[in-house]
DNA sequence: CTGCTGACCCAAG
DNA sequence: CCTTGGGCCAGCA
């Protein structure tokens, strides 16, 4: 059993992923692999990256509240101080190590 | 059409 | 805890 979602083959995923990580609220953070699985592909998290470094600057998507399975920000350098600035904005706090607690602040889709 | 790439993930050791 | 190795799959040359 090869896939996850059956119907609604014509959905770019690229339009999809945009539209899961428009959906995570504020203050809170979602993985790669989970945006992958709400845009129906469960192994593409690997695109959601490349989606969105191809994203346009002045995107209204909130493209910093994405980060890996281990809570930790993918990018570097300026990109890296940008995003960690964003989420701190919101709230999320970072330990020494500068990991996000996802226990705490992952996104959980079935919860309001 | 083929081949390489990567803001990833997971299982083993 | 860390390191390896393999898999995945949408873009792009």
């Amino acid at each position: 059993m090869p896939n996850d979602i059956p119907s609604v083959p014509e959905d770019n995923f690229r339009q999809r992923v945009l539209m899961s990580i428009h959906a995570i609220p504020y203050g809170k953070v979602a993985t790669y692999g989970q945006i992958a699985r709400l845009a129906g592909s469960s192994r593409a998290a690997r695109q959601v990256g490349g989606i969105l470094r191809k994203l346009p600057k002045d995107s209204s998507i909130p493209w910093y509240r994405v980060v890996n399975r281990s809570g930790n920000i993918s990018l570097i350098g300026p990109d890296y101080t940008r995003q960690r600035t964003a989420l701190q904005d919101e709230g999320i706090t970072f330990n020494a190590s500068g990991v996000i607690d996802l226990a705490l602040y992952g996104w959980d889709p079935s919860q309001p």
